[in-house]
DNA sequence: CTTCTAGTTTAGAATCATTATAAACTATAT
DNA sequence: ATATAGTTTATAATGATTCTAAACTAGAAG
């Protein structure tokens, strides 16, 4: 089995009951060794496909929505209308491909920033993010 | 008189025909000394204000649009829905206030990035781009 | 200086992501 | 087994952005 006791107990903290969508949502955003970068629709067709029903976008955005208030996901800042999600929440870096819209990890270790400027007074460093934006050598830029 | 040539100049580079509505967008853009960080919506409230009648937002996006395929603008990435640009398109990095949604920026000289990762094979960097979320000491997280 | 045409503006419709709603359903405490 | 508080769902509402087609205008050509 899936180590069901993970996953209930990681929605339980999230404040969320353990239900068949909710789990199928946890088990494909944890059961993996790797970081795993998404948007909703992406996560719906996983998730769809996984239980071979449908599940409703206000269900995914709400399970969604309390992980990533308990810490169990990240937003990614992204330009571009879709929302960008990450099980990696450790403070880390990515290289972002402009022309696949796909993002790749940095390790923090592989990234050291020097010289950061005074911070705005009565404000405090949450987080620091740095995206390496990168294309084919040949192409010119090109939409999404 | 306001360097009228210079905007009509910025219109046509950018492949546009300067007109009243353009023109008053170009000034309020480039008639600056400081960098702006703006919303479509922000712009359109000053560049309505300005010429004392309603603007379209097609004509916005229209000429936001061809300003930043010049490259005469820059697209911030930011989590959110709403898309900010900036008029500072040299490559530099960003104070981002999560609860004023307020952007300051950080001249290039003042962070520098040590110990980059290997690129992607076949990919070349674009751009570096260094957001440094920031919040009030005593206070906990606030959605915009 | 008029005319013509291609480019522009506009209001409104269409689209896309996200959030809200309210009725039908379900986990779980008792 | 039952009751109830929490959940799911389809659908509506919202907000940003893009599209559209008709009315308007810059500027080239006469």
């Amino acid at each position: 089995m899936d180590h069901l006791k993970f996953h209930t107990d990681k929605l339980r903290a999230s404040g969320l009951r353990p239900t068949k969508q909710r789990l199928a949502i946890s088990k494909i955003l944890f059961n993996r060794n790797e970081t795993f970068h998404f948007t909703i629709d992406q996560l719906k067709k996983i998730a769809e496909k996984n239980i071979k029903k449908k599940i409703s976008l206000a269900t995914l955005y709400n399970t969604v929505h309390a992980f990533e208030k308990k810490g169990y996901l990240k937003e990614i800042s992204l330009k571009g209308n879709k929302t960008f999600f990450d099980t990696n929440t450790k403070s880390h870096h990515h290289f972002y491909d402009e022309e696949t819209s796909e993002l790749t990890d940095i390790k923090n270790e592989n990234i050291s920033i020097n010289n950061l400027p005074k911070v705005p007074y009565g404000k405090k460093i949450r987080d620091i993010e740095v995206t390496i934006k990168v294309a084919s050598n040949n192409q010119k830029q090109k939409k999404n």
